[in-house]
DNA sequence: ATAGGCACCTGGTGGC
DNA sequence: TGCCACCAGGTGCCTA
C-alpha cells in the first residue's frame, strides 16, 4: 500500500505534532507486526523528544534524545492517526480504541498517535542513530529516487545484464529505493515501456528517461498528497491514504488515456503482482 | 550473483 | 445470510 509519496505524507503530517516533543507514553499492544519488536520498545521511547522526523524509502524515522532512532515501515496497511488537540489548528477527539491499534504514542504536546494494521506487515524497530547504515533494513537500499544519488548512470548500470522484467527491476530496492507496485506501473506507462520488457534489453537512452518519469511521478503524487493533508487532518486525523487518479494502476479494461489512441488498459499478473498498462502506448 | 516463488496476515468484494 | 475464492499499495528469505 504505502510507497514513498504516501511515506512523505505522512511522514509530513507527523511533523508538526511529534518534532520537538516529547513522548510521554507509548502502548505497545501486542509483542511483534511482521517481526518482534526491540526489547524494551516502550521504555526506550518514554521520555524521548523526538528531534527530527526523516524519511528513507518507505521508512519513516524517527530521531530520539537518547541517540536512538525509532524506524517505523506502514507494510501494506499501516496507518497513522494523529488525536487530541497539539496545534490550534486541528482537534480531533480521541477515538475509542479500535481493532489492530498495535501501538499508540502520547505526546507531551497532547498529540495521540496510534498505528494501525491489520495485516501486520509493518515493523518498528530502535536503532542506534549514529549506526543507521549499517542497519540490515536500510543498507540493502539503493538510492533515494529524489535525491541526486539517482541519475541516468546508476539507473543505466543498473539495469544492465539484467534478465528480469523492468517492471521487477524498479520493484527491486536494491536499484532504486521507494517504488511500489502502483507508481512503476505509471512510470512506464509515462515512459511508454512494457512492464515485460527485459530491464537489461532497454537501450541505454530509454532507462535514463526513466530517471525524470519516475521524479515527476513521485513528486506529483507527494503534491497531491500534501494538498490533501488538511483536509483529513479537519476530517479524522489520519494520514497516508489519499485520493489520487492514475493513468494505468487499477484501471484494466478502462480506455488508455494517451491523446488518440483507443485501446484498453490490460493487466498482467508477473511475479504474483498485477502489472497495468496499455499494449499499444507501451512496447 | 541472479531470478523466481513463497511466506507472513487480515479484510473487502463479488459470485454462487 | 453463508461460504468461498480471489484480490490488495511490501519485502525478506529460501531455493535452484
Amino acid at each position: 500500500m504505502p510507497e514513498l509519496p504516501e511515506v512523505e505524507t505522512v511522514r509530513r503530517g507527523l511533523a508538526p505534532v511529534m518534532e520537538g516533543a516529547v513522548i510521554t507514553r507509548a502502548d505497545v499492544n501486542r509483542p511483534d507486526l511482521r517481526w518482534p519488536f526491540p526489547a524494551r520498545m516502550a521504555e526506550r521511547l518514554t521520555g524521548q523528544r523526538v528531534e527530527r522526523l526523516r524519511r528513507r524509502s518507505k521508512y519513516v524515522l524517527a530521531d530520539l534524545s537518547s541517540g536512538e532512532t525509532l524506524l517505523v515501515h506502514l507494510g501494506m496497511s499501516g496507518r497513522m492517526l494523529i488525536s487530541g488537540d497539539p496545534l490550534g489548528a486541528f482537534v480531533h477527539e480521541h477515538p475509542a480504541a479500535q481493532k489492530h491499534d498495535h501501538v499508540v504514542f502520547y505526546m507531551d504536546n497532547g498529540a495521540r498517535i496510534t498505528f494501525n494494521d491489520p495485516r501486520r506487515f509493518g515493523a518498528m524497530d530502535l536503532i542506534e542513530t549514529a549506526k543507521q547504515d549499517d542497519h540490515k533494513l536500510l543498507a540493502v537500499l539503493g538510492p533515494e529516487p529524489l535525491s541526486n544519488d539517482f541519475h541516468d548512470s546508476i539507473l543505466v548500470e543498473a539495469f544492465k545484464g539484467r534478465n528480469t522484467p523492468v517492471k521487477s527491476a524498479l520493484l527491486d530496492q536494491r536499484i532504486v529505493a521507494g517504488l511500489g507496485n502502483i507508481y512503476v506501473c505509471e512510470t512506464l506507462f509515462r515512459a511508454g515501456i512494457n512492464p515485460k520488457r527485459k530491464a537489461g534489453r532497454i537501450a541505454a537512452a530509454k532507462v535514463a528517461g526513466l530517471v525524470p518519469i519516475i521524479r515527476d511521478v513521485l513528486g506529483e503524487a507527494i503534491e497531491a498528497g500534501g494538498s490533501s493533508l488538511r483536509d483529513f487532518r479537519q476530517a479524522d486525523g489520519e494520514l497516508g491514504y489519499f485520493q489520487h487518479s492514475f493513468d494505468v494502476y487499477g484501471r484494466e479494461g478502462a480506455p488508455c488515456k494517451t491523446q488518440g489512441c483507443v485501446a484498453s488498459i490490460a493487466r498482467v499478473v508477473q511475479s504474483g503482482r498485477s502489472s497495468f498498462y496499455c499494449p499499444v502506448c507501451q512496447r
